[in-house]
DNA sequence: AAAATATTCAACCAAAAGGTTGACAAAGGC
DNA sequence: GCCTTTGTCAACCTTTTGGTTGAATATTTT
């Protein structure tokens, strides 16, 4: 047996964990972009942003080719597939949720269809 | 413009950044388990296991119901539906990667089959 | 050669994650 | 009533996150 080497899955999870890293990979969804470009929107300072973009690297998430003294990063999906393949066995579970839900929403629709009918009432409960 | 009150999605995908936690989602997901049966399977304090039950808690992944001295706890997957849709909006990145891949080996492949044909030889390249 | 630009690195800090232990509280069994 | 079981809480520790600043590096511009 072995312990558990699922450090991909931890790294890929872990970087969405953040709403600047989600964000920056949004901003490189439409285009490819420098450090700087990508830490520009933030209220940070660029270290901070580096670190943010390294976290993003180990994950696999960005790929960076240097390009003379900048820095180019884009955006690699694939990681987040083993991501989403692992939620995905969850589906099930939601989705037998909202159909419960939609039967149960759907029994009082008929319930009160059924009473409506039975004794008609005007206006209110 | 709402800076971002995205912390559900922080939430849930931190908590989906440990294997500790994700193993407990696996086993709630075949049946509901109280706080030391869902502990059990780790070598760690029954403390320990606790506090990764409360961070799946604050991420609305798992839902308790105190029923005596014991607490059972169940899963509840929805949560995990926002990070999908999150995540799939970039599976058309990954795709397209794995369709240019795919591209790549059916032209090597055809190379290969067009080289056979005007050259034949036998064994080795 | 000097100055400006793009980025990282190192040192530091605060807060959170992940773990431990020991004490506490509540419920059940004897 | 007492002991055991189930679980949390509080205090503490270490490592990691997420941020800062200032110095160092490499490249481009002037």
């Amino acid at each position: 047996m072995v312990k558990y080497s699922s450090t991909a899955l931890d790294n890929v999870f872990l970087a969405l964990a953040d709403p600047t890293r989600r964000a920056m990979l949004g901003n490189l969804a439409k285009q490819s972009l420098s450090v700087g470009e990508l830490a520009a929107p933030y209220e940070m300072s660029l270290a901070a942003a580096s670190k943010h973009i390294k976290l993003l690297e180990r994950a696999g998430l960005i790929e960076r080719t240097v390009q003379g003294r900048t820095h180019l990063c884009r955006l690699n999906a694939m990681p987040m597939h083993a991501g989403m393949e692992w939620i995905r066995h969850y589906e099930q579970f939601w989705t037998a949720r909202l159909d419960a839900l939609a039967a149960l929403l759907c029994a009082e629709d008929e319930a009160a269809a059924k009473a409506a009918r039975k004794k008609p009432r005007r206006k209110g409960q």
